[in-house]
DNA sequence: AGAGTAGTTGATGATTATTCTCAATAAGTG
DNA sequence: CACTTATTGAGAATAATCATCAACTACTCT
């Protein structure tokens, strides 16, 4: 993976992200700091290929195999920082642990179809959705920070194979 | 959505329910069997009143206050079991522990709409989301178990509380 | 630019929800 | 009724995540 320091702006598929300069201030907004560990792990997501999530050992690995070492502590502290902000999803793909991918706006957001026994995941758009969820987060004075359907289902091929549960 | 299977009746808001014999039919069914726990972990979900969702350990202390103490063990194993059968919806409505209630069909599914800094939660309907869930499971061939809108939001009084994340 | 304040990091220990193990039990089948 | 095998219960084991705290550093204010 590359890590791209400093001032990005777009990425290759032309959709809005953020930059260093706009992540620190919406954190000093709130009193927080911009920390290159923090500018690190916002890039890492920013040049992950759609349809790719990590869980936040994942993110430990990657970032360990590019020689930017950052702690397991940080690395949690982040991943919940920024899903709190609304820059990152927190899914729910399998059992025991929780995946990361950049919350992207309205071209780019999508949802998930998971299968219950074998994880296989797929990934599927839909403008309505999100416009009804919007709306209904409107309604109750909620300041939406991600939007996502769920699906839990089974998959063909686990269908055939008629395992047990 | 498989919620209606063989001899099911009406429990008095009208909606199809499972019954102790439409449960072992489809239990038997895969080899397995309709054990008193389950039946008792059954029959807790559905006289649950509407909105109400119980963790492990809710259930757990609901059964020992009614005298019908059931080990953990099988407390967590039959939640994931009927969460898996599509009897029951797995939630994420907090930080740290799951939630189960009754998937229950049409007139009564609904999404979640989440405070992330105070977990208040409130539900909603909607017709559309459950019809295009659907659509989405069927045209990748799944087999549909749970439809779920979530909203991940700050609600009114947290944003006004202005609280660290 | 330099000093001070307070947020952040990293290492490690602590939690805690959930799963596993295994002997004893009991549901379903013929 | 006997037999096979799924299920239960108790406790130990896991694994993800969080808390703690001293050292560090980003930001702010002269």
């Amino acid at each position: 993976m590359i890590l791209k320091k400093g001032g990005s702006v777009e990425n290759n598929m032309n959709a809005p992200v953020y930059t260093a300069a706009s992540l620190k201030a919406e954190l000093n907004e709130k009193g927080w700091r911009l920390t290159p560990q923090r500018e690190t792990i916002l890039q890492v997501f920013q040049n992950l290929s759609e349809g790719k999530h990590l869980s936040a050992e994942d993110l430990y690995e990657v970032l360990k195999a590019d020689g930017e070492g950052i702690s397991l502590s940080t690395i949690y502290r982040t991943l919940k920082l920024m899903a709190r902000m609304g820059i990152l999803r927190e899914l729910e793909l399998a059992e025991g642990h929780k995946h990361y991918e950049l919350n992207q706006p309205y071209p780019h957001h999508h949802h998930h179809l998971i299968c219950v026994r074998c994880s296989k995941t797929i990934e599927f758009k839909s403008d309505p959705i999100l416009k009804i969820g919007t709306k209904a987060a409107q309604k109750e004075g909620y300041h939406i920070l991600d939007c996502q359907l769920t699906i839990h289902a089974v998959c063909p091929t686990c269908q055939r194979a008629l395992l047990p549960v």
